[in-house]
DNA sequence: ACTGCTATACAACACATTGTTCTAAAGAAG
DNA sequence: CTTCTTTAGAACAATGTGTTGTATAGCAGT
């Protein structure tokens, strides 16, 4: 029922979210206007802010394209812990390593101190991301791999929060061979927390 | 042998970061301009743009001022290893939810990605905080209070980078009550590192 | 208190950026 | 072909950034 969009609105959409995307990569959020997209696409500033209002509406758009959930939208849940973990997390280390996402997050995370759009995005994300790993380690206590009192939800804390505050804050790699200790560490302490 | 400045100088330099920092806190770090500080502190455009001769100066100094070391000068390693890490986070806690850092930092987060000077800043304090935390376990392991084949790196890497995680990226609450289930499950784990 | 020096205030200015509005032309859909 | 919508382009106001020049006020040394 509903009728399919004009095509002009899709392509300049497109196409300027495209680059926008890129100047948000390579210049930061700040550089993203309508006038830098303007010139890097050659649409009219005025069609700009026929699609985006103001400049945070633009920006808005741009980061939730680079967004586009870098991940699983299943996790892998057959076992063992370490295999299911590297798995999951390896793909975390990809997005941040690889993709737009690794690029953007810090500027997120500086939009969501005072923006609440840009707070919900972030959390909305992360949430997701925690409840996956959650998931994994549910898994290993069902195949009696891990103990029952195996605190689930700090474990997966740590297992995100480590690469995330490696990248973003500590300016530290997080390559292939670091995470393969990291997910080790991990399930020891896991297999250890019994009593 | 330095002659004492002008006080006039101090006078408005102080005066102006102080209502720079402000701005910064409530409003974010693009809302630092010289007329932002001239406005709030009725002293001229000129005389800051004398000061600061580029905006870019004045949001330097300003996360400069905001950044004076939360913390203490030295590690308290008395033991128990509950308690010094309780003593040494609750600074982290304190500095993420009561004092200008913890609204700044998620700017200079943002600011690391591109920039080198906050790059810098930033590691520097990190690794500082990082080392603090690691001089604790240490003793614990001198203590013999933790097995010797403690991962001191990885925890302490742990101990400092959920807080922060919490805080600056899942937007979670990090209160006294939180602190300690953090500390308990972090001296829990050294203790069953043995194997 | 007088004199030279320096910091500040104020105003005027050039310039870039943000955002608005109008008109004409080009493309989509019937 | 006709109608509606999108786009391009230019002109425009408003704001923000950065500069310059001048007058005033406060600091230091004599």
């Amino acid at each position: 029922m509903t009728k399919p969009e004009d095509p002009r609105l899709t392509a300049t959409r497109d196409y300027a979210l495209e680059n926008s995307l890129e100047i948000l990569m390579s210049d930061g959020l700040l550089a993203v206007t309508h006038n830098a997209v303007s010139k890097a696409t050659s649409i009219s500033r005025s069609t700009l802010y026929r699609h985006w209002p103001e400049v945070s509406d633009l920006r808005n758009a741009t980061f939730k394209k680079a967004t586009t959930p870098p991940g699983p939208t299943e996790s892998q849940t057959n076992g063992p812990l370490h295999a299911d973990l590297t798995w999951l997390l390896n793909f975390l280390v990809i997005a941040l390593n690889d993709t737009p996402w690794g690029q953007v997050a810090p500027q997120i995370v500086a939009s969501a101190a005072t923006d609440c759009d840009a707070q919900e995005v972030l959390a909305g994300f992360i949430g997701d991301r925690l409840s996956r790993v959650e998931e994994v380690f549910h898994a290993a206590v069902n195949r009696n791999e891990i103990p029952t009192s195996t605190p689930i939800s700090d474990l997966a804390t740590m297992a995100v929060s480590v690469p995330y505050f490696r990248k973003l804050i500590a300016g530290l790699d997080i390559d292939a061979k670091w995470l393969d200790s990291h997910v080790s560490l991990l399930c020891k302490l896991a297999n250890s927390t019994k009593n």
